[in-house]
DNA sequence: AATTATAGCAAACGAATGTTTGTTAGTTTG
DNA sequence: CAAACTAACAAACATTCGTTTGCTATAATT
C-alpha cells in the first residue's frame, strides 16, 4: 500500500462525480452534493482534487482517450471494414454498459469544460470522428457499404448507440451481447425487409 | 392587437430560454442570463412568467404535445407501415430543424422538471414511445419489417434522429430533404451493401 | 379626464454556490 | 521521539442564484 490511500479517495470522488453529473448535470451538481455521496465534507474534497472543473476534465479526457486508443487498435487490425465497424459499435455499447456514467459525462457535460480544456476535448472528439468516418469511407470505396453520405452514416451510428445509456439496465430482457447483435443488425441491414 | 403585447414578450422569453437551455443547460442558465438575452432586467420577467420552472414546463409540454398529436395524425392515415415510420422519421428531423432548441430541451432538460410535471412529462413520453413501438410491431407482423427487437428498433430510430440537433446547420452540404432521405435510407436499408 | 392595468426598473431577500482558511487529529518518515 | 505530511472538519469567504418588493412611467379602459 504505497499510494492507494490518496488514489482511492480521488478515484471514488471521480466515480461518484460521474454518476451525479450524469444524473443532474454538471451545473446541477454541487460540491456539497458530491461530498455527501463520497461521505466527507465539501471542504475535504479539496485535499484530493484541485477544483470542480478539474473533476470534469479528468472524467472527460479519460473517456476520450479510451475511445481514441481503442479506435487505433481496431484500425490496425486486418479485417473487412464491415468487421471494423461492427467492432466499433460493440466498443461503444460495451463502454456504455461498463462505464456509462463517465461516457454520459463525455457525451453531455463536456460543454462545461473551461478553456483550454474545451478546445482540446473538441479536437480529440473531432479526431475520433475523422478516424471513424475514414473507415466508413474506405468501406464504401471497397464496395462493402452502400454509397450513403458518410457524415450521416457516422452520426447515425454514434447516436444510435447513445440511447443504451438511457435505456439499458443489466438483467433486462436482453443481455449485453444480444443488445449488441440487435443494434448491429439494425444499423447494418436496416429495419426494412427486402 | 388585443393580447399580442403580453403574449409576444412571453413568447420571446420562451424562445430565448429554449436557446439558452440548449446551449448551457437548465441549471447553467440564470434568470439574469435569460433576461439579458430578452433585453430586460431579471425582475421584469416575472411580469410575464411565474417562475423559471414554469418556463421549462411550458417548453417541454409544448414539444411533447406536438409529437403526440402528430403521431395521432400519422396513425390515422391508411398507408403501409414503412410509410408511417418514414413519416415519423421525417417529422422528427423536421421538428429538430425548425424548432431545434425546444426539442433539445425536451430531450435533455426535462429531467429538471419538478413534480408533478416531471411524472406527467415522463408519461407523455412513454405514451408516445408506446404508439411508435406499436407501429413497428404491426409492421413486423405485416411482414414489412425484419423481426428485430422492437425496443431496439424504436430507440435506435429515436436516437439516430437526435444528432441532427448537434450537427445540422441550414445551408450545410445537405438540404433538409436530402438529410431526411439519407437518414431514412440508413435506418431502413442499413449501411451494408447486400 | 380619471382610473386601472401593464411592464419596466433598482434594490434587496435568503439560500446556495465553489472555494479558502485555520485547525486538529492520526499517520508516515527522518 | 520528533518532524512532516495527510485528510478530515467547521467556519467563513465573496459571489451568484431565483425571487419579492416597492416604485414609476406609459398605455388601455371607462
Amino acid at each position: 500500500m504505497i499510494t492507494t490511500r490518496k488514489t482511492n479517495k480521488r478515484q471514488l470522488i471521480l466515480e461518484e462525480a460521474a454518476k451525479l453529473f450524469k444524473q443532474k448535470g454538471f451545473s446541477g451538481t454541487s460540491m456539497r452534493d458530491l461530498a455527501g455521496e463520497v461521505g466527507i465534507e465539501a471542504a475535504s474534497m479539496y485535499n484530493h482534487i484541485k477544483s470542480k472543473d478539474e473533476i470534469l476534465e479528468l472524467i472527460c479526457f479519460r473517456v476520450s482517450s479510451t475511445y481514441i486508443s481503442q479506435l487505433a487498435e481496431i484500425e490496425a487490425t486486418a479485417a473487412p471494414y464491415v468487421e471494423k465497424i461492427k467492432s466499433l459499435i460493440r466498443l461503444h455499447i460495451r463502454l456504455m454498459i461498463e462505464d456509462g456514467a463517465a461516457v454520459s459525462v463525455g457525451n453531455h457535460d463536456w460543454k462545461y469544460l473551461r478553456e483550454p480544456a474545451l478546445t482540446e476535448f473538441k479536437q480529440a472528439r473531432k479526431q475520433y470522428e475523422k478516424g471513424f468516418a475514414a473507415l466508413i469511407e474506405q468501406g464504401i470505396a471497397a464496395g462493402e457499404f452502400q454509397p450513403v453520405n458518410v457524415s450521416v452514416a457516422l452520426f447515425t451510428i454514434l447516436s444510435a448507440v447513445r440511447w443504451v445509456e438511457l435505456w439499458y439496465r443489466p438483467g433486462r430482457e436482453l443481455s449485453a451481447e444480444e443488445l449488441e447483435d440487435n443494434i448491429i443488425t439494425m444499423l447494418l441491414t436496416g429495419l426494412e425487409k427486402k
